[in-house]
DNA sequence: TTAATAGTTCAATAATTATTAAACTATTTT
DNA sequence: AAAATAGTTTAATAATTATTGAACTATTAA
């Protein structure tokens, strides 16, 4: 399977970032990450087809909002919080506080 | 001229927020209102024609984040701040600081 | 009262994004 | 080694959003 690209934090775009969240099946994504802490994409309770899934773990993935481990053959998400911060003081924490 | 449409506050959605945001010439537009104050559609120097600023605006419209005053010939536009801040606490703070 | 100004709206098209279904990759289990 | 699992990728289509240009509305100025 190929690289997966993720930007580094002087890479990262807040309209790309707003953009992605701006997208209800997104936000819910990042409101269960937020909550739950790392998880694999398995475990989002969302009717929507493995592939469209994927499109949109693609999607907050390129915008930096989140990291993939891999292990085995599972994907582990979680939140970028540690550098989002750095970048972008409080706004993370705002976003979630307000989901 | 017909009624333009503002939610009120308690319409509000997150990701219609986030995703009216998540445009670089919007996000420029708010940018300037937050550095500015209240402006008319014509003092944003933006190069596309008045047709597709004004679809911007009215994102921006129907999404809470402004609000349209009439005077005259004008429009006056400013950004919604005590009602987003009541709404979403710390939302746009934060946003405004990292654009 | 005609023309100019400041926009909005509409219809058509272009561009982007989302969804599906099938094929694919890598890993693990049998 | 074959089959199952956990996803990604690709290609086609559907849906949404953006842009243009022209027509329109309301107000003000000549």
């Amino acid at each position: 399977m190929r690289e997966l690209f993720q930007p580094s934090s002087e890479q990262f775009n807040l309209s790309t970032i707003l953009g992605a969240l701006g997208d209800p099946i997104r936000l819910r994504m990042v409101k269960f990450l937020a909550e739950n802490g790392e998880n694999n994409c398995s475990s989002f309770d969302i009717d929507l087809q493995k592939s469209a899934l994927s499109h949109h773990f693609k999607v907050l993935r390129e915008s930096g909002l989140i990291n993939v481990r891999i292990e085995g053959k599972q994907r582990f998400l979680s939140i970028r919080t540690v550098e989002l911060e750095s970048r972008f003081p409080g706004l993370l924490d705002a976003i979630i506080k307000n989901i």
